[in-house]
DNA sequence: ATGGTCGGTGTCCGA
């Protein structure tokens, strides 16, 4: 008895409420059974639930603020043990996670930008920023995966390989590819066995992007890109993997995000 | 080459 794969996406999406017309075009062209949104710049009681629900999502979760931050699962599966974290500290809306219908625990992440000085006695936002990577080290440390099924997702803000940056000479004192944040962000990975999805079968060497600065004056033509948003699975999930893409063209639709979506296809049993 | 552009909200802050 065979099925479907499960086709999970992860994207920043950078205010749903303007870009719920982008979810709606990925959720027709792609059709993911969930989509993890990060930066949803609202409230709970203005996100934008009956839109979503009429896309079929009807079993959505999701923890906002006012302007900043905020996170969601949109998702046509049923989700059960909603939990919502704080980390370092933070009232921020940054975590959200629930199990699937087969016992996966889906967290979906969106950590802090950190600011531009890469220095935390400068910079309260950097400090901030490797807190929070520190107790996401400690509060997944605390759990006893083994066996059992776990997907971590999200908007990192830290793209760890060399790869993961269009030139790593060039932002190794850049927030985002600092080697303290490369570092932390590895503590994080080594605390359940993480594997990253997006080089399962990928060279270290091949480039990997999902965000692009708003600020070039042509982002694909100059291509100076990151790789800021994550899948990452336990071992046990990572048995059911069945390709990943990073969807570049997004960032060529009217009014995009600076963020593309990244999406994993899983094997069901 | 040390700018540039976004979004939400506000007369700037965070990315």
């Amino acid at each position: 008895m065979s099925s479907r794969p499960l086709r999970l996406a992860t994207w920043n999406i950078n205010s749903v409420r303007l870009r719920i017309d982008l979810v709606k075009r990925l959720a027709e062209e792609e059709n993911p059974d969930i989509i993890c949104l990060q930066e949803t710049k609202t409230v709970d009681d203005t996100f934008p639930l009956d839109a979503i629900r009429q896309m079929g999502y009807v079993h959505t979760v999701f923890s906002g603020q006012k302007g900043y931050n905020g996170v969601a699962i949109l998702s046509k599966v049923p989700l059960t043990d909603v939990v919502i974290e704080r980390f370092a500290g933070s009232e921020d809306k940054r975590h959200i996670a629930a199990k699937l219908p087969d016992d996966t625990e889906l967290h979906n992440f969106y950590i802090p930008a950190g600011g531009d000085i890469p220095d935390v006695t400068l910079n309260p936002k950097f400090d901030f920023k490797l807190k929070f990577v520190d107790h996401m080290r400690d509060y997944f440390a605390h759990k006893r995966y083994n066996g059992s099924r776990a997907i971590l997702v999200g908007d990192f803000n830290i793209a760890p390989g060399e790869h993961d940056v269009w030139s790593h000479k060039a932002l190794l004192k850049i927030v985002s590819h600092t080697p303290i944040e490369v570092e932390k962000l590895k503590a994080v990975q080594d605390s359940q066995k993480w594997v990253d999805a997006a080089r399962i079968g990928v060279p270290e060497t091949d480039k990997i992007y999902s965000w692009w600065s708003y600020r070039a004056a042509d982002w694909d033509a100059a291509d100076k890109g990151r790789r800021l948003d994550h899948i990452w699975l336990s071992p046990a999930s990572a048995e059911q993997f069945a390709g990943i893409r990073h969807l570049r063209h997004l960032r060529g639709w009217d009014q995009p995000s600076d963020h593309v979506a990244v999406i994993a296809d899983l094997k069901q049993q």
